[in-house]
DNA sequence: ACTTTACTACGAAGATTGTCGTATGTCAAG
DNA sequence: CTTGACATACGACAATCTTCGTAGTAAAGT
């Protein structure tokens, strides 16, 4: 239903999802640390989203304030299905793969996807 | 070092690594199996392809080879890597938890991933 | 009251993407 | 030799993305 974040886009709805509803002023603060961008670029960015449906928007204050649409996970799960049926043709050990061969992993970080699966293994036997 | 494949060079990035080398004929045919699309929309594409270094092309014959620059794994690595950090700052344990929740996984696959986090598991100690 | 500061709206420019049509060249068959 | 099939090259268009500047307005400071 709703469209693919896109780049810059993404960058934006990371900070949403990390600091909960926030004014231009807070996103622009913290996505300007990372890479240098003018106040009205947030501003259009998230005007952008907002059209989308990607983020809501209160226009109770004059500074609006704007939230994800969409609670982080659901998002990542559409990013990340969609890069497994693109780049992957759906084999979801190919992408856990190519995830881990990217950089270095911590054992800490294996121990959880352990976990996980772990959990996905009981799921399958409903009884 | 190269960039990302856009959704449309993907696609055919797809078709160059499940045939290896092939001619604009041979993707075009299965390009628009899937999608229909013209003979020189195809073409085309390759051609911004082979300037970006995503693909090589060999002129030898009349009907030019078209072949992808890296092979399958080392895209996918970048591919993952690349929605790694942007989208799941850096969690892998998230990412995979994407990918899985995103549609059912067969047992087979989560045995086919246990079997890959073991590999990993013993790689982390040298000796 | 006036000036500075802070905010939104919005047009627009430049780059990229995806798509296609047309021009042109090559080659084999009639 | 001419024609038809098939190939590449390339210009062009619309849509999208990213970025920014400017205009206008509301609030706050002096």
């Amino acid at each position: 239903m709703l469209p693919r974040p896109t780049d810059a886009e993404l960058e934006l709805l990371t900070i949403l999802w990390s600091r909960g509803p926030s004014t231009v002023r807070d996103i622009h603060d913290l996505a300007s640390a990372r890479k240098p961008t003018q106040y009205t670029t947030v501003l259009k960015t998230l005007q952008i989203m907002a059209e989308k449906g990607l983020v809501m928007r209160n226009e109770e204050q004059r500074a609006h304030v704007y939230e994800s649409a969409l609670p982080r996970e659901a998002t990542q799960r559409q990013l990340a299905g969609d890069l497994l049926e693109r780049a992957f043709q759906g084999s979801a050990a190919r992408l856990v793969h190519g995830a881990l061969s990217s950089r270095a992993v911590s054992e800490a970080e294996l121990a959880e996807i352990r976990d996980l699966l772990a959990s996905y293994e009981k799921e399958r036997q409903p009884q």
